[in-house]
DNA sequence: GATAAAATGAGAATAATTATCATTCTCAAA
DNA sequence: TTTGAGAATGATAATTATTCTCATTTTATC
């Protein structure tokens, strides 16, 4: 059985580019917009590879996914500390924040019940200050 | 607070019917399933209207929507206080857990901000005791 | 260099979700 | 009660996101 878990990555041609473009961004970037920008640079990339190639790089803790408002996945290069997004619902606004509490209260939780954590999700939805109703 | 985006939901037979089957279930359902449970009880409801009364239900904060480790939501009705979950990468398995450390932070980044909170999202992924390598 | 394993490109296939549109339902005003 | 407007629904088509297949290319190992 395969611990997919301690594979080091092979950083391949492709891998380095959607990392490259990536880091360079600093957006959050899905993977059609990655694949765009991506053939802007490499004639030949497939959408495919963007697919397995973020995989990879998620699985080696490169970058990071998230789900923000519309139903596709978005990207971005894991940062250290992590931070987490507010979605504005009406507007699509994101607002990034850090939050030394909550990154605790998760580890504390993780080692109660011997849970190895790969991987911290926090989104907020709701209404930006422009957005809010009176 | 009554604001302009929370209407009040206008609860048809057929968004009744979605809430009682989640409220009764206590489980992470997907669309799909729900809606071979709600057609076992009534014999015509589309899977379009389960997505719509979801979306419905979801606006009106009767229901909870989670990405858990596949590409598709689960969702369950929003209790009090909110959960979060942790969903082991291998098998699958989901761990639930609360903490107001989380709430507490995330009330006091909101309310700095002026953003008013709709949905709280926290998903951990990782590998549980019994899939965590040696 | 030979060979096995892994990665890739192209496009087909699948799965999830949303859109369309004709019909039905709800409810307030006449 | 009718009626008319707007919302909701059912059926299904369409769209979008993601994964799969397979032939080919690249990389790693001996």
């Amino acid at each position: 059985m395969k611990t997919a878990q301690n594979a080091p990555i092979h950083l391949t041609r492709q891998r380095r580019l959607v990392l490259d473009i990536l880091r360079e961004s600093k957006e959050h970037l899905d993977a059609d917009t990655l694949h765009q920008k991506a053939k802007a640079r490499n004639a030949k990339i497939s959408l495919a590879t963007i697919y397995r190639s973020l995989a990879a790089l998620r699985e080696a803790r490169l970058v990071q996914e998230h789900r923000l408002g519309d139903n596709h996945a978005h990207f971005e290069p894991a940062r250290d500390p992590l931070h987490h997004h507010f979605t504005c619902l009406k507007c699509g606004r994101i607002v990034e924040f850090r939050s030394p509490q909550v990154m605790k209260a998760v580890r504390v939780f993780c080692t109660r019940e011997k849970l190895e954590l790969v991987d911290v999700r926090l989104e907020l939805h709701g209404y930006c200050p422009a957005c809010r109703p009176a």
